[in-house]
DNA sequence: TTGGCGACTGAATGGCGATTCAGCCGCTTA
DNA sequence: TAAGCGGCTGAATCGCCATTCAGTCGCCAA
């Protein structure tokens, strides 16, 4: 029986050939990577991919397009319901490492590979990065609205910096051998309570429970 | 007259070609630079390259182990004779932004050309770079010992983390077009600031001002 | 003056792998 | 049954450079 939506089979094999890609990628280096290696995993001939996308470059940007837009999307369900910014800082960083945590080959891809040339990163502005930021950056807003984040810090550098520190970390876990050696979840305790501590501005006002971070080493 | 010192003569092509590879991979990233284009920039024919370099990568790599030795060098300067821990942060997060503000080019290659593929991150451990880290963990670890930094935090995380988001705040700076768009110093401040605060453990010795971090916009 | 040497040159080589495209296959429709 | 068509195939092509190496140049020592 043939399949019974064309275009289902279509994404299909869209999706095939793009997590080939992934692993591949991962495994060797987006420059060592061969066309013909992606095939192979995909299960299909060399010509095929470039039925379904321009060229190689192509095929990592659509991983980063769409990766993205289901990791913004998630984020946002997890914050829902959260109204301490505090909390959601938290929340934030053990999402991101959670998310590198169960896509292992993903995270590779976009941490070592996206960083790979001018092309990603000084031609191709990644909207879809700030998105993600973004939405750090409005967390911190709000904890200025709020008065429980001092407001003489600029969003947008504490943005940088704590996603800096979420990617540098999940780095090397990524490129340690021995990937059980740290646990990132506690690491995400830390981080984010570094972060809580530091910009902390004000006496939380009273209602909003200061939730006391905890440590790594706290019980 | 025929060049006093052979040696020196040799240093002269060897820097010669280091400089404008530095120059050529901060404009075209390392994988579309050419070998003739370093050697046109450096005034030398592409073989004379392979006198001094064994291959591309060796090119690339000695860059990375030269310059990162300056730099270990330059900040262990830097913080001579310092001896609050807190203010070494401060004075570590400023002389990475000024290396970063004084060598542009050089940061963009070690910034985003270094990430480039498995050959400098998997492969190769970059035991420069760790050398550069170690500092600022001795610099926590020394904080604890004297009581003034949390003693239930990791050094190692926090020196990744750290490092992560000076690295992250140097990379977007180095991309932005504007580069004046704000100042790297201040932005040093607010970020070694927030660590400071969100490590230190208990009431601040009475001496070691607060240093209110300045914001972007702020004049 | 000649021979030899080290530093340097840059055109030619060679390999690699992205991309192409002539054609196949199986199904549907007339 | 035949013609048409979309999806797919994978071997051949082709451009691109890193790397090589035969040869040049200037200098010195004999």
């Amino acid at each position: 029986m043939p399949p019974v939506d064309p275009a289902r089979e279509r994404t299909d094999k869209h999706d095939l050939i793009l997590d080939a890609a992934i692993d591949v990628f991962a495994e060797k280096g987006f420059h060592h990577a061969r066309i013909s290696d992606i095939a192979r995993r995909a299960g299909v001939a060399d010509g095929t991919i470039y039925l379904y996308f321009r060229n190689k470059d192509d095929v990592l940007l659509t991983i980063f397009e769409e990766k993205m837009g289901i990791l913004i999307a998630g984020v946002r369900v997890a914050l829902e319901g959260i109204t301490d910014p505090m909390q959601k800082v938290r929340v934030f960083a053990r999402y991101h490492f959670r998310q590198v945590e169960d896509h292992r080959a993903l995270a590779e891809v976009l941490q070592i590979e996206l960083r790979l040339s001018n092309k990603f990163l000084k031609e191709y502005r990644p909207e879809k990065l700030w998105e993600y930021l973004g939405v750090f950056a409005t967390i911190v807003r709000e904890g200025q609205e709020g008065g429980v984040i001092r407001p003489d810090l600029d969003p947008f550098v504490l943005m940088w910096a704590f996603f800096g520190a979420l990617d540098e970390i999940a780095m090397q876990w990524v490129l340690a051998k021995r990937r059980d050696k740290f646990s990132l979840e506690a690491t995400a305790d830390t981080v984010a309570d570094v972060f809580i501590r530091g910009m902390a501005g004000m006496e939380p006002t009273a209602g909003s429970e200061p939730s006391r971070p905890r440590t790594v080493e706290e019980t």
